[in-house]
DNA sequence: CTATTATTAAAACGAACGTTTGATTAAGGC
DNA sequence: GCCTTAATCAAACGTTCGTTTTAATAATAG
């Protein structure tokens, strides 16, 4: 009963389990032997297909951010051309960005929130390979986007910009990833539980639209006023002092 | 040459090793000999005094979240006192729960930014053991600063207000974590590069300068229009359509 | 001093790791 | 039929893992 399976595409099982357990146990938490016991295939199949463990996680992103950011390059063409020059409302590039990864989490085809809770977790990942994945996959859409925020927020200089995209990348990643350690952290009933779908709205769109105008009032924040060369200490208060 | 180190407190050389590299490796990616190697000291030394590799991580954090989350209290407490029941402004709030973070960026002593990326870093992991370490730790201190915030922003709804803690955590612990990412993928130059020491300010109160008015503009945010039944696609822009 | 305790040291434990090998099976061209 | 190539399999490779054991060394008390 057990080998009797007629082989519906070895690769893709493996990928399929991969991403999963990497999402939950992290890359170095995850053993092949655990990835191609779930996948039910052999233990040096996965060598056979993609050469190593590195090579496989290398290929569980590179099937997903493919998609991913080619869509993200084509929206933002749409919106640009069907805008004839004008810049761009902050609201419609965040949406061509947020909307386009989050639109992966309601399908499961594209991976689904398993992939989001994993490209989240990985991207607080400092090891050089993981890096080095993300940094041949990455900079031509996040440029596009810079240049299209600098348009669509004039009045915010350039160098703030590039922090709070990362700030609002972090937002994001951070949502998807550690969505279950809210309820850890926090004893509060959120009227949507994230984690089971519930209700009529998929956990992806509920967490869009609590998302986006979180960033869109971030990234429009008025100013700090410009160092004010304040001595004083961070986080005010002076119950405590330094030493 | 190698016998005669008079052993500046071994427990200590041992925690700082492993902050160190739990940080760069992970906790999966770092080994007992790695740490021990590091930290010169024999490699049983660790079983002897933590028990166990899990034991070192759970000191590793309880060293530092002691004295973070008993001084966020205070902080907190001394803010309510001198505002004779009146509520806090958001910026307070926000300044107590961030600042005294970040001020453990500014202060090796306390950790310093090694292990506030580790913080962040660890965050996102979502294994069942380092998820008890933090129940352990925080929730009274979310707890109270829930409810600083439902006071402090009584025009947001309250399941809205714990979305956008969420969201914040989020986009500090990335914005810690992952200092290094935001330049492998972008490349614009920021004025203040973070990762060095550069100019007069320190990479955690730059960092906090910034981060204050993104979180404090996505805290106060206008609501989304309530679920306007929509049934657009996610992120707008028709240059795709489903199947 | 001796007795006791706390700490360090070297060596080994079995288990699990990623990878490789060599045989076996399936499929398609000729 | 045979040959070639692709894919799967069981088994083993050498290495590294966290932990344990046993002995040696320092530190301290009586």
């Amino acid at each position: 009963m057990s080998d009797n399976q007629i082989n519906p595409d070895t690769r893709e099982r493996i990928l399929d389990a991969a991403e999963r357990q990497f999402m939950e146990y992290g890359y170095e938490g995850t053993s092949m032997r655990m990835i191609t016991s779930v996948a039910e295939v052999n233990l040096a199949a996965v060598n056979y297909h993609f050469g190593s463990k590195e090579g496989l996680l290398r290929e569980v992103f590179r099937r997903r951010l493919t998609w991913l950011n080619s869509e993200r390059l084509a929206v933002l063409d749409a919106l640009e051309q069907q805008a004839h020059g004008a810049p761009l409302k902050p609201s419609q590039v965040l949406e061509a960005f947020f909307g386009t990864l989050l639109r992966i989490g309601e399908d499961e085809s594209l991976g689904g929130m398993t992939f989001l809770r994993l490209l989240g977790r990985t991207l607080t990942d400092p090891s050089e390979f993981i890096r080095t994945v993300f940094a041949s996959e990455y900079p031509e859409v996040i440029e596009r986007y810079k240049l299209a925020l600098f348009h669509a927020v004039p009045d915010v200089p350039k160098a703030e910009i590039v922090w709070r995209l990362h700030f609002m990348l972090g937002a994001m990643s951070y949502a998807i990833a550690g969505i279950d350690l809210l309820q850890v952290i926090t004893s509060f009933e959120l009227d949507n539980i994230p984690g089971k779908d519930s209700g009529h709205k998929s956990e992806a769109r509920n967490l869009y639209e609590r998302l986006m105008p979180f960033l869109l009032g971030g990234l429009r924040a008025p100013l700090p006023q410009f160092s004010v060369a304040s001595n004083e200490q961070l986080g005010a208060s002076d119950t405590t002092q330094e030493k």
